[in-house]
RNA sequence: GGAGGGGUGCCCGAGCGGUUAAAGGGGACGGGCUGUAAACCCGUUGGCUAUGCCUACGUUGGUUCGAAUCCAACCCCCUCCA
């Protein structure tokens, strides 16, 4: 990796962080600096919303567009229904059409966000595979295509041989993934004129396949790229936050939760991430990152504002911030945590603790709900429940007119009565 | 088709007639220390309108006072052979 990056595009993709491989550094930063490249990075659809673990490949569309380049973000509604084998033990369950389209419109809300789509130069655009896929003729597609495979060297490819060297079962189905995703780029690189594809690390095998059929097929020079696959600084995987994982779909995550998990970032990340998952200008980042001890947090907190506003916009993002300063700094009650209704009448009535922390969803059982009594982490108004029978009711609404109930320290739900 | 090995809780994995809601580890959650961090220490970890009841060791049936543990059939996975 000698090349210096010369074009706009990547020398900010190195200087953020965004680089692990490429096939051809130096051309594609020459075609960078002379040319709209169209590019593009493929999505699963096995979940209705994306989550954080998919944010760096947006964010480096999203660099890609703001460079001067053209984004294409391919939904994988084909590849979908052969699964992906790429480091996983086992063959995912078999998701049916109508939860692939259902997850494809929830995937769709989140690139809105951040990528500008339309009919323009470097408008994105947003196709799906199964467009193509579903419509290949068997003998024809091997004929043209199968023929640029070897089995020899198929089964040298990571997901395949992890997946054998650990005696789990391989179906034929799975098997054929590459061939299709390395047909996806031929499909778009005739189509749109796309010469590049970006990903996670995970998938530079069916990258590099993607462009050496392109080459093979139709003699055509093209592109691979990948981000390095992120973890934590303590060596954990990065996406889970209290109570599960990050997703990116405001009904699956609400801005405030998404606020607090960039706030927990750990000390040894944070410049990383401002690099990564922010758009300040890196002269700032510097500064920031030298911040040592207690005074960092003042950069988790400008880390997760700046993310935040991002995926849900300047004001939301500012809320969070300020809900947050309220609870954790003034131990306040705030507005703007996460907030349930309850019938007045079932309030009047009362409710028991453990209930209450189960229909909150801050607790996915009765028995889990009773166990958090029970080691002291449940508190209705700050306080420590302390058994897990106790009633809840009308008497314990705040002359805020809500009752605050918490699942350890950083958990937070406003009970509304309605 | 044949021979052998195997299917245990979120995951890995022990147990191989009763004291087993099932060792141990991981993960997760809670508490402590801190800075809403990491590391570390402690606790919890099937469900329920709960001193009891229900569900659970691939499936179904059987033996037994009693089965995850023994038997039978079936299903699935792995390895070798054809």
């Amino acid at each position: 990796m000698t090349h210096t990056a010369k074009s706009e595009f990547l020398k900010n993709f190195v200087a953020r962080g965004y680089l692990h491989q490429c096939t051809d550094l130096e051309a594609l930063d020459t075609l960078a600096g002379n040319e709209t490249i169209i590019a593009y990075t493929g999505y699963d659809c096995t979940a209705p919303s994306l989550h954080v673990g998919h944010l760096i490949s947006i964010m480096m569309l999203r660099l890609l567009q703001r460079s001067g380049h053209k984004p294409i973000v391919l939904i994988g509604g084909g590849t979908t229904r052969v699964g992906d084998p790429t480091g996983k033990d086992e063959s995912r369950p078999l998701l049916t059409d109508a939860d692939i389209n259902a997850n494809i419109s929830g995937i769709r809300k989140a690139f809105e966000r951040f990528l500008t789509f339309g009919d323009g130069p470097t408008d994105a655009i947003m196709v799906n595979n199964a467009d193509w896929l579903d419509k290949l003729e068997y003998i024809p597609f091997l004929r043209d295509f199968g023929t640029h495979f070897t089995i020899n060297r198929m089964l040298t490819f990571d997901s395949v041989k992890l997946r054998l060297s650990r005696e789990q079962p391989m179906t034929f189905l799975e098997f054929n993934y590459m061939l299709l995703q390395a047909y996806d780029f031929v499909e778009l690189n005739r189509n749109y004129n796309c010469r590049l594809q970006m990903g996670g690390s995970d998938q530079w095998g069916n990258i590099i396949n993607g462009v050496e059929l392109g080459r093979r097929a139709d003699g055509s020079h093209l592109f691979g790229l990948t981000t390095p696959l992120l973890t934590l600084a303590s060596g954990k995987k990065m996406g889970k936050s209290e109570g599960g994982a990050v997703w990116l779909n405001e009904d699956m995550l609400s801005p405030y939760d998404y606020w607090q998990y960039w706030r927990n970032t750990e000390d040894a990340d944070v410049g990383r991430f401002l690099r990564l998952f922010t758009e300040l200008p890196l002269a700032e980042i510097e500064r920031l990152e030298q911040l040592g001890g207690q005074e960092l947090n003042e950069a988790k907190k400008i880390l997760a504002t700046e993310a935040t506003a991002l995926l849900h916009g300047r004001d939301a993002a500012e809320g969070a911030a300020e809900t947050a300063r309220r609870t954790f700094e003034e131990g306040a009650s705030a507005a703007g945590l996460p907030t349930i209704d309850i019938p007045q009448a079932e309030l009047d009535e009362g409710i028991a603790a453990f209930e209450l922390l189960r229909r909150a969803g801050l607790c996915a059982s009765g028995g889990e709900a009773r166990r958090l009594i029970k080691n002291r982490g449940a508190r209705l108004n700050d306080q420590v429940i302390e058994t897990d029978t106790a009633i809840i009711g009308a008497d314990d609404i705040s002359t805020d007119g809500v009752i605050k109930l918490s699942a350890g320290k950083k958990r937070h739900i406003l009970i509304h009565p309605a």
